[in-house]
RNA sequence: GGCGCAUUCGUCUAGCGGUUAGGACACCGCCCUCUCAAGGCGGAAACGGGGGUUCGACUCCCCCAUGCGCUACCA
């Protein structure tokens, strides 16, 4: 039989990173072994649901690339793959259930619940539904629950728990997993609204969909024995589980905004690589070899294995993504950086470059930084000139013939021919030499009048990508402008 | 409180009875060098505690501690 498994989001908010993880594992897993990755929502809760939530999630997953099977973008054998779309089926199975007494119905109101728990707490007793003392087909006679029905008085189905049994299943990652039948509270399967509750929806749905494996968060553990009893119940086969261990804040806490950005989105925005955003988070709780770190999306599919997923939490630590994206920034193909460079000077009010402008820029200053924004903030000079300078470095570099020297390097830039790097480093040797000077004497200077900045690329790398018709111009402009202002309002020492 | 899951450097991890406990990020030092990076070399840094099992435990079992999750007509 051929695997299938699903990403399952519920419609409540953006996809964050511990939900691109989950959908990514079950991707790779789908991939590895030549199934199915579908794509199904889980909007039961009708208060939770949030507006172009769904569409949100489809496109962060499209960006990052992981692309699905199936699912209500693009439909499939077993739909809709929208669950509030599968009321009616809910509804028939809950009836089944009803049937064949695995579930009941209930009609205490929130309030008779509430004061239910509330007098369990005071008896120091695990909170849980009393189906003996409650409104119920347990202690209603047969005929009172048929009359409330057809009254028409709100009422729920919940499950049948039996009374005294180990339930057990088996977890690819963690092994046997066994819970007793009184810790699992008879749960709400259908709720007053006709709605399903995520319990009875998920296992219908794995079921119709002939889902093979459910690879979900370390947070649906509990729940799981609910669910095997669900599948008993229906009389179908299980299908396998697999419970990922969870992502952290820095501070051991479950992932929040609170701690910073969690969104995909927020990464997408700082200018992060959607590969190196899953290479990172592919290695946060399982890793292929161990010696190295970088792996493409093809590599990640073939080494994919469940087994090996570990068992414990990971921390999300921003400072290994940092580095990765900047591996990958190293990396790429100059063409395609390009390409995503130049909306981002759009945006920004740069000037349009070409293509092959900006390659240079980015073959020039792409080790320096870990995001490619950042060549654009870094390196903004590259694109307008500079629009402050650092005057203390200048000053530190500063000597009585500076100006003159400047004034003949303005003459020596014209003579450059070829203007490369290589050729203007040579001269500029020599210029130094004949004054008894080192290179630096010169270099940082000039690294201050054409950059306004104290750190950067290779000076006469630099100035190459610049051009000699811009060198000379900033040149020119700082002797004329710049400098003299300058040192009239702080001379020298 | 109850139930469950987990526990190797600060962080991500390798290890699957016998290793000087390996790698990566971060950190520190040196080298390179026109600055800053990148890169190279080196350093510091871990098996939560206690019992077993065994000739021998990071590896297997039990207990404890700690952390986390669940405990809704939320997912």
């Amino acid at each position: 039989m051929s695997v299938r498994v699903r990403f399952a989001p519920s419609p409540t908010g953006f996809l964050h990173i511990g939900g691109l993880r989950t959908a990514l594992y079950n991707f790779l897993f789908a991939r590895h072994h030549g199934g199915s990755f579908i794509l199904r929502i889980e909007d039961t809760d009708q208060e939770r649901t949030v507006p172009g939530a769904v569409d949100n999630i489809i496109e962060t997953l499209r960006w990052v690339g992981l692309e699905f099977d199936e699912g209500p973008h693009i439909g499939g054998p077993y739909g809709p793959y929208i669950q509030s779309q599968r009321l009616e089926l809910y509804r028939q199975q809950a009836q089944l259930l009803l049937e064949r007494g695995a579930a009941y119905h209930a009609f205490d109101t929130p309030e008779e619940l509430e004061r239910m728990r509330e007098r369990q707490r005071r008896a120091g007793i695990a909170p849980k539904y009393d189906r003996f003392s409650m409104r119920n087909s347990f202690t209603l006679p047969a005929e009172e629950v048929q009359r409330l029905l057809a009254e028409g008085m709100p009422a729920v189905i919940r499950l049948a728990v039996p009374l005294d049994r180990e339930v057990r299943f088996t977890d690819i990652i963690r092994g046997e997993i066994t819970v007793h039948s009184r810790d699992i509270d008879d749960q709400v399967l259908l709720k007053s609204d006709g709605f399903p509750t995520y319990h009875l929806a998920n296992v219908v749905d794995d079921h119709f969909m002939h889902i093979t494996h459910v690879i979900r968060g370390e947070e649906w553990i509990p729940s799981t024995p609910k669910h095997i009893l669900l599948y008993e119940a229906f009389g179908w086969e299980p299908p396998q589980f697999a419970h990922l261990p969870l992502l952290l804040n820095p501070d051991r806490t479950k992932l929040s905004k609170r701690h910073g950005d969690v969104a995909v989105e927020d990464f997408r925005r700082q200018g992060y690589f959607p590969e190196a955003l899953l290479n990172f988070v592919a290695l946060l709780g399982w890793n292929p070899t161990a010696d190295r770190e970088l792996f493409t999306l093809e590599e990640l599919i073939a080494h994919f294995e469940l087994s090996k997923v570990n068992r414990a939490a990971a921390i999300v630590d921003r400072r290994k993504l940092d580095w990765m994206n900047a591996q990958y920034l190293r990396q790429l193909p100059l063409e395609r950086l390009a390409r995503d460079l130049e909306p981002i000077l759009r945006q920004m009010g740069y000037p349009e470059y070409p293509p092959e402008y900006l390659m240079r820029v980015i073959a020039l200053l792409r080790e320096r930084v870990d995001r490619l924004p950042e060549i654009a903030t870094f390196g903004d000079y590259m694109f307008v000139p500079p629009r402050q300078y650092d005057w203390d470095y200048f000053r530190a570099h500063w000597r009585p013939e500076l100006p003159q020297w400047l004034e003949e390097a303005v003459e020596l830039l014209q003579t450059t021919e070829p203007f490369h790097a290589a050729v203007l480093q040579e001269r500029f040797r020599q210029f130094v030499a004949e004054r008894g000077q080192p290179l630096r004497a010169i270099v940082h200077p000039l690294r201050l009048i054409l950059t306004g900045k104290s750190v950067g690329a290779g000076i006469f790398e630099t100035m190459e990508v610049l051009g000699k018709r811009e060198c000379i111009q900033r040149l020119r402009h700082f002797l004329q402008e710049l400098l003299p202002a300058h040192l009239e309002q702080s001379p020298p020492a």
